[in-house]
DNA sequence: CTCCTTAGTTGCTGTCTGCAACGAAGCAAG
DNA sequence: CTTGCTTCGTTGCAGACAGCAACTAAGGAG
């Protein structure tokens, strides 16, 4: 059997596949979970929203992680909070521009104020939309899907507690965490069970001495375990 | 903003990526849970053991799932059961015989005596090892991570009673089926525990008046549920 | 001073898991 | 035929945990 099966290099070069990254940006705001999307300016599927990406380049990007921040500071002017890989989808129909497009797919949490200073610039083609009407409206290429994935891997992550960085500030209280958990959730939680886990995770650490004041009762504040 | 980003075929075509599909095949056998490798006959990584693959054709291959299927038939000989995508990695340092390359890492379960047949001819580079011992030993390539990915997920699946199509037979005992999930998860399960989540998650049927006989009291036979 | 809101805790109950024991059903040895 | 062994399948029980509700605490507004 021909080993031409692993021959980068070998006889015949094969053609590989246009390489794109796409990035799910996530945020709470107004008690929803809202994602990032970019108004098309050309064809094709002019006029739809789609993830923000960019091509994948081989002489800049050392490896997909830096890539995928690469696309993220030339796209939405920030670097990202820990992005973490979703998925990949890759085939001939996906985008007419290409004969074979293949995509990674990165998802990341951003407070909605980190984004705020970029919307000066480019506001009138990228804006937040709610989760729920990004997955109902008809999107470009297959974003719905891969909006999809990004959403059900967060929702899993936080619902093990596992919060990725850049969902709350450094410091915040444990009814500020909990809203948050909802609105990524999309369901309420019972709050002293929630707190009864969060305690058991150990994945929160009070800041003694702290207090957030406001309208009512002062409340504690707490940080995110390292790690 | 230039729309550079975007454009394929546009001003400048960037290289992009030698693309590739590796296979993580795992079986069930003597208790403990096995991954199929290939011992490379060539540099880089002369000797070491490696997940089999091959690179992407995208004259060939539709999409991935496609291009795993290929690959899984061109270097197992045989198609596999619901092979379903793990992860990508991608960068510069993974593969020496390229500037840049990516992998697209499938996964899929078969029972061992599947690929018995095509043993015979590749037998001499192709072989299970148990996933503990390829975890240990030094692998090719950044193969490791990728078995561990695999096997996580894998684990995932199986403890949430998602059983893969090809971890058994068509027919199988109940015990049959609870040795195969802590062969999988490589711990043991407790026997009326196992079968009340089985029987909560509605995903084994009774296959009435069937029974497996043996050298003890018969077994009742079961079926996974379709889909 | 009273009311309202949020913070934080406590108690209870239903559910589920892990552990153990038990009877049932086959075969094999004596 | 009886006894013993093995696996199958079920049952009972105790501990853990999530969901629900109620309660107290601590601030501000009127």
């Amino acid at each position: 059997m021909s080993d031409d099966l692993d021959l980068p290099l070998g006889r015949p070069e094969h053609p590989m596949p246009f390489t794109r990254v796409e990035i799910a940006t996530f945020a709470v705001e107004a008690g929803q979970l809202q994602v990032l999307l970019g108004q098309r300016a050309e064809a094709p599927y002019k006029g739809r929203w789609a993830l923000p990406g960019g091509v994948l380049r081989i002489d800049k990007d050392a490896d997909l992680d830096a890539a995928c921040q690469r696309v993220a500071k030339e796209r939405l002017g920030v670097a990202l909070p820990a992005p973490c890989l979703v998925t990949a989808v890759g085939g001939r129909k996906r985008d007419p521009r290409a004969p074979w497009a293949l995509s990674v797919v990165y998802r990341a949490m951003v407070r909605p104020s980190t984004l705020a200073a970029v919307a000066g610039k480019r506001l009138t083609d990228l804006r937040w939309h709610t989760a729920d009407e990004a997955l109902a409206a008809p999107l470009a290429f297959d974003h719905d899907q891969l909006i999809q994935s990004a959403v059900d891997q967060l929702r899993g992550e936080v619902a093990a507690l596992r919060f990725p960085a850049g969902m709350m500030d450094t410091e915040f209280t444990l009814g500020e965490l909990q809203a948050a958990s909802e609105a990524v959730l999309g369901k309420p939680l019972d709050k002293s069970s929630f707190r009864r886990r969060l305690d058991a995770a150990e994945v929160v650490l009070p800041v003694y001495g702290t207090m957030r004041t406001g309208a009512n009762r002062p409340a504690q504040v707490f940080r995110l375990v390292a790690g």
